[in-house]
Parts: structure tokens; C-alpha cells; sequence
DNA sequence: TATATATTGTCTAAGAATTAACAAGAGGTA
DNA sequence: TACCTCTTGTTAATTCTTAGACAATATATA
């Protein structure tokens, strides 16, 4: 019953982003109440997980009536820090940058793209999404002039060093990774590592285990 | 020292595919031999994990020595199915979709894209990376007469259902799902969810620590 | 209002995963 | 060759995570 007490393990943080989904889809189906029990069964978890880690951060329920659905979702939104206002830019607009500028679920979460950048001359200067792409020679001036959260990083592997490295220095605090190359930074900078190949090599495995008739 | 007797955690299969990405840059850089001590301080896990993840498989390594980085790579490819030549084909050439054709990562980790499917007019018969993009209303066709193991679901949410049973009911083995609508199916379908916005929600969570002094 | 039902928050037990420790054996060196 | 060093594979201890159980308390109902 107590916020803040006992430190959050990192594996209930980052089960909160599921909960998040789940809890919006109720939204848009106009359910207003859930209980533990029937969270569980659409999520495939337990009901006991479900009520322990909402209570990791006080328990937003109440005995004999469940959980309220939209106070629940703003809570976990609260958490996850998601209702700050958080600025983006993309460094890299190639076609994984280009996607994920386009990508409305990043607003819908409450991100902000303020800006995207390139270095290639051919596409400084065309428009994505409503908004001009810039060239990374300004990244720092703009990094000056605005007020930047996040750094999402799509340039190819040699430049993602350098990236980061002005990315931080000018005052992003925290970096999303697309690269294979794995970032490191002291604790005061969030770094997370994203590889799209790392599910489908997993994926791969899990094939394979059927085949051998597992 | 004994294989496929005890059954593996799914925690360790996640590893193996960040395993197989620093040991393919060790190759890159010509090293040969490598301890478990050392390839902890690369990666930041413990060298005891390294040793007890690999020995799950039977130990690729030799005392006094370490591993050879070499047979250790073939053997972690061998173990997710890296090297067995699956095929796959993208269906939905959005933004994302289109990345994720031309993302040579793929190609890089033994996965071979042999067709990419869309149903806007506009774009059907434009080429993607040397591919030509094809009509969904072919895709069973395909499907029937091409052997394909995965397919990787880049549709609209509302096509996401539609879609997987199309892939599964003619035959793919695995599902790589980019929807924030989690697919599952029975067993002997593999399935990976994979939702680009958990890892931005999670880096919020962490920035919103920082600020507030953790 | 009284009673039955539902459902949480929390405590405890069980199970998994990680780390630590070390004997056994290989490589390197004098 | 003999000895010292290195490093694995493996067992044991510890820590972390999940699941189970239940008292407390709210809602719903008669």
C-alpha cells in the first residue's frame, strides 16, 4: 500500500507497456470495469501477477468492484511517464527512420517528433509525414534551440557513435536504438537497444523445436 | 555435457540471439578465441551465465583454452535455425513494411525474402530492393506453390487477423507480428509479437526516474 | 438492513534464474 | 617433462520471480 518503498523490478516495468495496450483496447470497447480475473484470461498471465505488480506502485483497485479501466490506463500512463509531453527527433531517414516517423503509435503514446534528420543531400529538404527533413549539420543547433527528450537513432552502423555522442552532449536523455551495435552510456543517460532481427531469430528457433516435433 | 535432455528456459533462448551478434562482430574483427571472462565484460552479463547458457546446448568450449569464436557462431546459428535457409514474405508494404525489406540484417542472419504483398493498386508492381511488389489477392497462390516459413505481418490492424490465417492456413510455419494486436495461435504455430512503442514507453519510464533523482 | 458474493491487497510458499565456487583438465612454459 | 596458469563444466548457494492462499472489505441483492 505504499508507493515508492520497495524498489520496482525492471521485469514489472516492462510488462507495464502491455498492460497499457491492453488497457486501451478496453477504452475503445467502452468497457469501464475489469477485474484481475478477467484481465488475466485476455492476457494469458495470472490474476496474482496482475494484482502484485499494480500494487508494486500503491494497487489502483478496489475489494469486490476490480479496477477501474480508464483511472487504471492514466495511472500506468503516469508511471511510464507517458502524460510528460516527451519530445523525439529520428536521426537517419532512411527507410526505418521514414517508418517510424510516419508510425502514429508513437504519438498515440504521447510522443512528440519535433524533428527528423539526414545527411543526404537528396532527401534534405522533402517532407514526411507533414514535416521537413533537416540535415544532421544543424542537429546540433536544433538540439540548442529545443527542448529534446528523446534521441531515436536509425543511421547505419558507422555513424551511430558519433550520433549518440551529439545527441547527448546537447542534452537528450535518453536514446532509442535501432542499430545492432549495442550503446552504452553512464546511468544518467536511458539508452534502449532495440535488433528487429533478435524476434525473428528466436522465431527461427521456435520453428525448429516444431519441426523436430518438440 | 548432455543435449536436448534438459529442456531449455525461454530466458536463454532470448540470449542466444545477442550471443550470436557479438560474436559475429568478433569475427569481423579477426579474434579467434575468446574466454567466457572476457566476452562478459563485452556483453555486461556474468561469465558464469555465459558458461551455464552455453552448456544448456553441451558446452562448445575447452578448459584452459575458452571458446572458439568461429565454431562457437556456427553452433549458436545451427541451435536457432540460422543456417537451414528459411524463407519469408512480408505482407503489408507500409512504411514499415517496405523498411523492413530492405533491411539487409535479415539477409545477414540466414533468412531469405522471397516475395512482399500489398493491396494498394498504387504500389503493386513497384519494386522493393530489386523485388516486385505483389497483389494480397495472389498471396494464397503464392503460397501454395512456394515453400515459406515465415511471414511477417506489416498490414493495418484491421487486416492483421485476416492475414495470419491466410499465412497459417497455407502453410507458414512462424509469424513475425508488428500490430499492437498480440496474435496467438495454437502450438504448432510460432509466434513473435513485436510492438516498436513498449521499448520508447519503457525509455520514458527510465528518463521520468532520472528527473526525479533514482 | 442483513447477507451473500466478488475481488482486492498482501503474506507465504514454491519455483526459476542467477551468481558463486571449485574440481578437473587443457595449454603454455621453463 | 613437470609445473604452473588458465578456463571450462558443473554443483551449490543465493537471489529473484511467480503462483497460491486468504483475510479484509467493498458491492450487489433480497
Amino acid at each position: 500500500m505504499n508507493d515508492s518503498e520497495k524498489k520496482v523490478p525492471s521485469v514489472v516495468i516492462k510488462r507495464l507497456p502491455r498492460y497499457y495496450r491492453y488497457l486501451s483496447e478496453l477504452l475503445n470497447q467502452g468497457i469501464t470495469r475489469i477485474s484481475s480475473n478477467a484481465l488475466s484470461e485476455k492476457m494469458n498471465v495470472t490474476a496474482s501477477q496482475i494484482r502484485q505488480d499494480f500494487n508494486y506502485f500503491g494497487g489502483f483497485g478496489q475489494q469486490g468492484y476490480g479496477y477501474n479501466v480508464e483511472h487504471l490506463y492514466r495511472q500506468i500512463g503516469d508511471i511510464l511517464g507517458l502524460n510528460d509531453g516527451d519530445t523525439m527527433v529520428i536521426v537517419g531517414a532512411g527507410n526505418l527512420g521514414m517508418a517510424l516517423a510516419s508510425h502514429d503509435t508513437f504519438e498515440k503514446r504521447g510522443f512528440k517528433l519535433v524533428g527528423i534528420f539526414d545527411n543526404d543531400p537528396n532527401i534534405i529538404g522533402t517532407s514526411v509525414n507533414g514535416r521537413e527533413i533537416m540535415s544532421v549539420d544543424v542537429l546540433e543547433e536544433f538540439l540548442s534551440n529545443n527542448r529534446v527528450d528523446i534521441g531515436v537513432i536509425t543511421v547505419p552502423h558507422s555513424a551511430v557513435e558519433e550520433t549518440a555522442a551529439k545527441l547527448v552532449e546537447n542534452g537528450v536523455k535518453g536514446l532509442l536504438n535501432f542499430s545492432y551495435m549495442e550503446l552504452k552510456f553512464d546511468k544518467d543517460i536511458a539508452v534502449e537497444n532495440v535488433h528487429l532481427s533478435d524476434p525473428l531469430m528466436t522465431l527461427s528457433y521456435r520453428i525448429k523445436q516444431r519441426k523436430n516435433g518438440e
